[in-house]
DNA sequence: GCTATCGTAACCTGACACGTTACAGATTAC
DNA sequence: GTAATCTGTAACGTGTCAGGTTACGATAGC
């Protein structure tokens, strides 16, 4: 279990790709096919990465829609740790 | 991209942590906390690893919690690739 | 002043995790 | 044969979330 609280996704998405190429988010959400709502409610952190979005990403940007992925998997499961009290379970293996 | 189609994770959950304890999906259902049908749903590929699922399963079966959900990303990754060429995506960088 | 960019608030749809209840089929115990 | 158990699953509900369109206010550049 991590300590530090992981970044979302769409604050790498906006620091590599977007700013050194200087894309709006206007532009890269045409360029991505999706709706400037959804592009900005990704980099502001109001929703997650889904692998359909993970997918376009890799192909825009010539990255890997796993590590889009993977990123989003570390950010979810922080979160779900932070509740991990509240869950009643009980030990089935050693 | 991977060339065969990962198995859902509710298959090892049936192979490795149910069947070597002799445990029934009632039981197991029990333990983690759930409803029989949700994790009938699970190990029948009806359903996916939420992170909530992931950390259960991690503590019922002293696992990690990350690996489930690596496992779940790789199977939503690879049908998602399926669909890949239906999406209009502009390349935004080299 | 005019235009572009951006965040975001409505609204909608569809998908999905999860729950309870109930049923049918299979298996096992008596 | 009968009862108990396990299983999958259908039929209802819930809440959450990705995605869309439209529209507004704020901020910057010309």
């Amino acid at each position: 279990m991590r300590m530090h609280n992981p970044p979302h996704p769409g604050e790498i998405i906006k620091a590599l790709c977007l700013e050194p190429v200087g894309l709006t988010v206007t532009e890269a959400a045409e360029g991505l096919g999706v709706s400037r709502k959804t592009l900005s409610a990704i980099l502001n952190g109001r929703s997650g990465i889904s692998p359909e979005m993970a997918i376009r990403l890799s192909i825009a940007f010539n990255t890997s829609a796993e590590s889009w992925l993977s990123q989003q998997v570390q950010y979810d499961l922080w979160h779900a740790e932070q509740g991990r009290k509240a869950l009643k379970v009980v030990k089935l293996a050693a």
